[in-house]
DNA sequence: GCTCTCCTTACGGAAAACCGTAAGGTTTTG
DNA sequence: CAAAACCTTACGGTTTTCCGTAAGGAGAGC
């Protein structure tokens, strides 16, 4: 079982909560922070001394208030941490039930559970703690049936991609552009019509907006 | 100060956090609740008993499970208890932090609070209370900053309805039909570019699709 | 009454999205 | 190797969106 555990939560209730849990098994070692940039530099801290963390456990969405932050979501902690400590497993324990990003966080951060909080969050925490201390994955059951479920199969890197340039409004011709320039293939404007058409097809949509607005609502956005 | 207040929320940490806030503030009679449903009933049946609530805390979002519910999001539940029992009074306790959804809420369905979880959460939920016992309404700072501050201010509902019309896929022309049959007005095509063109500018939005995308950001959809 | 202003509607043209078809390449398969 | 299947790109036409301009109508103020 892991020995030095942060607890990333803004909300004290949760952050207690969990707590409670960490010491009915037995982890020597907690920390408590509400802040995503605090649990940043705690974590490198620790690593730089020697004594690194074996788990994050990480909420999405932190409020903000009258503290600046450079790290504003759980979403943008697990990028940077993945990246720069690959070997810290993280779970992710939240609110966010949206299927997309779990197979999102899953898929390309590589977290190592993502627990949905709700009415028995905290029982499903502890049966990820230990499938995670096995190095195993654990995704909450509800989402986990969503995903092999119907949607969000099927979807690749590219499909999110050409989603988010036009949620931001790039029409499809700059959006070939930018295919072509980040190396992204297909990329002629014929082809990202195509991959669009395949896209709306896929989830019912009418059109561009439709699609953008259906993507929002899964979390794939 | 309220007598009988009914909580609503699906997480039992969370629940039990605003219970410790009303016994503090000597209210003799608190129901808690996980599922909208239950709240619905329960408040259907004290009404019918002439043992009204006088207040319900609600959080809005709330996680489906096994049990299949009728009424599955706070905002449904509030809809629904505005109309059938307008004198009940209804603090949103949640952790969105959506302006715009606090202003949706508090202007079309006029509830009396709106008060963010977050990390002062409780303290503001106390304030929310004093106010809301004196007919008045309590909005969270950080809320309230964003409201008055820039963005969905000079937003109608007629904007509102455009923009979920959208959202769901519908060309420009049979928005206007729709806006017709609804006896929206203006209602010719003309009018809805020139609408449409208006929120763009507001918004900072490339085209529809952006649009959309920067209005769901925002909590208005 | 009148004019002025504001609101609504109408129209026309350019840009973008949508849709089908087909040509040119590449990979798979026998 | 050759045929088939598949992928990528290209092109033309229709619909929708985007944008400017202008005409028609209702109300405000003089």
């Amino acid at each position: 079982m892991f020995k030095k555990v942060l607890i990333a939560d803004d909300l004290i209730s949760v952050n207690s909560g969990v707590e409670t849990l960490l010491n009915e098994l037995h982890i020597p070692q907690i920390t408590k922070v509400q802040y995503c940039d605090d649990a940043y530099l705690k974590i490198k801290e620790a690593h730089k001394n020697g004594q690194a963390y074996d788990l994050l456990i990480t909420d999405l969405s932190f409020i903000p208030d009258h503290r600046t932050q450079k790290i504003i979501s759980g979403k943008q902690l697990v990028v940077v941490l993945k990246k720069e400590f690959p070997k810290l497993k993280i779970i992710v324990y939240t609110v966010e039930d949206k299927a997309g990003l779990a197979d999102n966080l899953i898929n390309t951060q590589h977290i190592n559970g993502y627990v949905s909080k709700g009415r028995n969050g905290l029982a499903e925490l502890k049966e990820a703690l230990k499938l995670v201390a096995k190095d195993k994955t654990y995704i909450s059951p509800a989402i986990q049936q969503i995903i092999t479920g119907s949607a969000t199969k099927n979807i690749t890197h590219n499909d999110i991609i050409l989603l988010q340039l036009l949620s931001q409004g790039m029409p499809q011709s700059q959006i070939s552009n930018y295919f072509k320039t980040h190396q992204l293939s297909p990329s002629s404007l014929s082809a990202i019509e195509k991959q669009l058409n395949r896209l709306r097809d896929y989830f019912g949509a009418k059109n561009a907006t439709h699609l953008v607005s259906i993507a929002k609502d899964l979390g794939l956005l």
